[in-house]
DNA sequence: TAGTGGTCTAGACCACAAT
DNA sequence: TTGTGGTCTAGACCACTAC
């Protein structure tokens, strides 16, 4: 019936350590396949002989690692660790189509998008980001994409109100050009977006972001702080979270003379 | 003695989440400071008049999410969530030093490098990689990055050793061109990178890693797929693992003209 | 020596999913 | 109905740190 190996009463280590590592072994080795049932508790006790929490905590050493799920009333499987889909990060003009849209519909998916607008003073950090006074008006708004219904990524971006006050793109997602992205959006207005920058981060997710976006226990998230400018000042900047497990992020450059600039 | 509020009896929540909410509070509302003492598990039982499981728990989440950090026998402590280094990726020719050893200086951290090169075969993604054939001849380098003494970065390169056989650098890190980084020394025998790219995901640490990084139980690490290539080919990728909560990653680009690719 | 977190036992009750 | 993981109690021994 089971296929875990014994215990190495010379290991100095813990036991549930021990016994996580049996199991990792055997989804490494791919006796366990992603998807496939792990021995639970009760089993682990018995195989063991060991108490609930020393089973216990062996799982949890593996779902905080995000090798195995636990379901609830149902029972612990092996996570799926492929990465399924890519973001390639590029900016270009006249693209037509915001970028997440476009990575959905490559891979697949229906994309959708929510988003919410208002008008905030901006606060220190946010102003800071955008050289603006703090308190100054700025247009914020809250996106959430979806991808066949499931939320994949949430943003919040900034855009200074002076620039964008009663111009047909004052809210982002509503009139003719909501869903083209940034870039087309202001070249509307004769503002001309020429840098990007992000500064990539990484942690766990808070509570809200572990329910916004339904990402498994022990799964990091990318947090983005991007801001688009131009050559005078930012214009946009938006900070974008997204789950560590389905995405990985491609940069390209193309190398350069000495102090000259990357490109691709 | 105790800031912590009660907790509230129609609260749904289990105990230990309260609990963990409770402490969670006080640490983002700046009651409690990083580098402070958390109230312990004997505290908490106490306190909330629970078992010790409960209050282990309890911590065990906060723990988890990267807001404390428990040192055995010594106590619990909030942590310290400041990404102290930046990492600017650019490359340029002529850098005259490597990118880590820069960056170290810049941050007032005296760099160390450990390498360790030897010829193995090709395994099938390497060698996908590389664009070269499964069992061709490699060049494996593993470093480790010191910054005053502690393990800040790990990363392994492959180069194809036909490109670098008999050369002055067949070894990255010996001979008159060791700590140059891979541009200058490719460069010196006529290969010229033209183009890098990176692809960046994030994930917890293996067991390995936590180890060799010394991270924090619940901190996630950044991985890097980095290509660099010249016109024709790949000539040098490396994986590399960074911590999650002492870098950010910062990329910067210059938009351009429809398909034209982008620059800074 | 007192206090800390690490490890572990041996129980218990619960709600829910699968059958 | 059975089995699952979630939650919780009430103990215990240990090694090490700080004092």
């Amino acid at each position: 019936m089971e296929r875990l190996p014994d215990l190495d009463p010379a290991d100095p280590r813990p036991i549930h350590q021990q016994i996580a590592a049996r199991v990792r072994e055997a989804i490494e080795s791919g006796v366990l396949q992603p998807g496939d049932r792990v021995p639970g508790e009760n089993l682990l006790m018995t195989r063991y002989a060991v108490s609930r929490w020393t089973a216990r905590e062996a799982l949890a050493l593996l779902a905080n690692s995000g090798l195995i799920t636990k379901v609830p009333k149902v029972g612990t499987f092996v996570r799926d660790q492929r990465r399924l889909q890519r973001k390639p990060r590029r900016y270009r003009r006249q693209r037509g189509t915001a970028e997440f849209a476009t990575e959905a519909r490559a891979a697949g998916l229906h994309p959708d998008i929510e988003a919410d607008s208002r008008v905030v003073e901006a606060a220190e950090d946010i102003a800071a980001r955008l050289e603006i006074p703090a308190g100054t008006e700025v247009m914020r708004t809250e996106y959430r994409f979806l991808a066949d219904g499931r939320p994949i990524q949430l943003a919040t971006s900034f855009e200074p109100f002076d620039l964008t006050r009663d111009t047909p793109i004052e809210r982002p997602e509503e009139g003719p050009l909501a869903g083209t992205g940034v870039i087309t959006r202001m070249d509307s207005i004769g503002v001309e977006i020429t840098r990007v920058a992000e500064e990539v981060s990484t942690r766990l997710p808070s509570p809200g972001e572990t329910e916004a976006l339904r990402v498994p226990s022990g799964v990091p998230v990318f947090c983005i702080h991007r801001t688009f400018s131009t050559d005078q000042r930012p214009v946009e900047i938006a900070d974008i979270v997204i789950p560590g497990d389905r995405y990985a992020l491609t940069y390209e450059f193309r190398v350069t003379e000495d102090d000259d600039p990357v490109t691709l």
